[in-house]
DNA sequence: TTGTACGCGTTATCAA
DNA sequence: TTGATAACGCGTACAA
């Protein structure tokens, strides 16, 4: 171990202990190819000892890149951007580059403007981009015009343009509603995402196309409007609870809500999972740690997260549409069957 | 409005539109003395109309200032995570300095050398740390050594070294259980927080003041150890309702662990509040949205958080010391008096 | 395979 | 109160 001194090293003191030019100093650290092994080792060796960092902000200045990402994201929910910054953070992590993040409001009215600023200052190589500010055009033209990379995490739709990342909200919904239905639930509730988010819509579809294909008529009234946040799902919950023939189930669009659905479930004094069974998405990994467990579709943000990063550091070129699988995740809520 | 160009616009554009020289530009944008008003609106002006972003990159290479702030923080739980940041940056942008936040992991072997790393790397102004963090004396000397500016947030101990804000953990805690024993409690469990936090220890001296002042002999059969996590809490909660005589409320030191403690009474069909209250601290604004309503300290973690960034950016000088005031919530799961 | 010279966009120094 | 010029530490272009 190398004691680390006390003030920042320099490219230049480098050079002069491996006894070769800076520019060499700086192919290593680009990883340039046409460097003998011996020159190599030399200059990591020093590079070692001397606890060398390069300064982000020469490299910014000096070259084409600034070995910098930014996380453009919303927040649906405190662990959903926990989960994005996790996500993306590993993949800088890999490939030595800063990520930049912090929590945006999708309210403002001026956040393209914000976020041209962050650009500007800032310089990014690259920008990851959540929903619902995929769908912004506003924003997204902007990137467009500035020819800056951009990847999309669940975008409303897939463009040419751009990248993406994604699992088949749908399909992840309809298996879930599927597999209530195949416990015996016929009167299933759904608690739809905020209606900002396409997610939302496509989740309601996977839904009702569940129903459909058991031949279980569509009741409007089963269906109520959510803010994918666990006070929607509370609320949305007690709606649905209130009718006169009550679901037997309830599937939330989303973690946070079907947390807030559990809640409300427990007041009105029905013991999950024996009189109602609950299922939702696990966007946020909040499933993870609800009692009882909930029955849930893992939708894993921090992978589409990582993946998403990585597209945009290691595929410079091509535009990709990357679908992630869900997995349906089956917990003990709604193992039991209706009724026992 | 103008409508902003789609290339990044330099200073130099900036002067020559002004009529003024570069270093005159520079001036009005670090608010220099010595400009004639005159000269500061035109410049003013200039910067509206090309949309002027300085960049970061060239600034913190040139100057002293890199105009950018760290903060460092782990992850108890992202909804904490969510809102220091918020907090940080809020008090940034009145600043017009960037925040770099990305999630520490407390429990890595080189959790010093990443923070070394982002600090060659990005050279911060100054940093914000957070618990445990505080308290790591190889990180606290490396900052020391490297003369750099920190406020420390709910540290350990007090140094003389460096700024500190925090809230006054014992009191408040005692603050929260003198209420539960106002209301008729006898039997107050406690469940603690993460051990390797200082606030856990503060938190229970209240607990503990709090029966002493009551003349509550302490039974320590009633103090479970914790994580400050919803797991951790439900299974504390466990262990306490399984005692032969009870508890007949629980203090929990966290929110998430009062809210795991919840679904535990839940769980165990205790229907709160009416066979049982639980309060808890409410450090990550999860009380907000847990039903029933828990009574709770708020502490304000954004607003340690603001403070925190105020005292680093706006005092070069002085160590200060900040307390900020807590606050006691009152909420329908203790409001009933024990047994009707 | 390696080195030299220049420039990135801003701030600092010093002179006017 | 203003301006000219030299840094800042690195990548790029080109030469050796």
């Amino acid at each position: 171990m190398t004691p680390s001194p006390a003030r920042k090293s320099t490219i230049k003191q480098v050079a002069e202990r491996a006894a070769v030019s800076i520019k060499t100093v700086s192919r290593v650290l680009n990883n340039e190819r046409y460097i003998s092994d011996d020159v190599r080792h030399r200059v990591e060796q020093a590079i070692r000892e001397l606890a060398f960092q390069p300064s982000q902000a020469a490299r910014a200045l000096a070259g084409k890149r600034s070995h910098q990402v930014a996380l453009i994201c919303d927040n649906p929910s405190p662990y959903y951007v926990y989960e994005m910054q996790s996500g993306v953070r590993a993949q800088c992590l890999e490939a030595n580059v800063r990520m930049i993040a912090q929590p945006y409001d999708r309210n403002s009215v001026d956040l393209r403007h914000q976020i041209e600023q962050l650009i500007d200052q800032t310089n990014p190589d690259g920008l990851i981009l959540t929903p619902p500010i995929t769908d912004f055009d506003d924003v997204i033209d902007m990137l467009q015009q500035r020819r800056l990379k951009y990847v999309c995490i669940s975008p409303a739709k897939l463009s040419t343009k751009c990248s993406a990342v994604f699992i088949d909200n749908l399909a992840a919904a309809q298996a879930l509603v599927a597999y209530l239905i195949s416990l015996g639930h016929r009167r299933i509730g759904f608690i739809g995402g905020h209606p900002s988010y396409a997610t939302s819509a496509q989740r309601r579809s996977g839904y009702r196309r569940a129903l459909e294909l058991a031949g279980i008529e569509l009741d409007t009234r089963m269906e109520v409007q959510g803010e994918y946040d666990f006070r929607s799902g509370a609320d949305g919950a007690a709606q649905l609870l209130a009718l006169g023939d009550r679901p037997t189930a309830i599937f939330a669009s989303s973690d946070d809500m079907a947390a807030g659905a559990l809640a409300t479930a427990h007041r009105l004094g029905l013991n999950v999972p024996g009189q109602l069974s609950i299922a939702g998405f696990d966007d946020t990994a909040l499933a993870e740690v609800v009692w009882p467990p909930l029955t849930t579709i893992r939708q894993p943000t921090r992978e589409l997260a990582y993946t998403a990063t990585g597209l945009l550091l290691n595929r410079p070129e091509p535009v990709e549409h990357l679908e992630i699988p869900f997995e349906l995740i089956l917990r003990q809520s709604t193992a039991a069957r209706l009724n026992g």
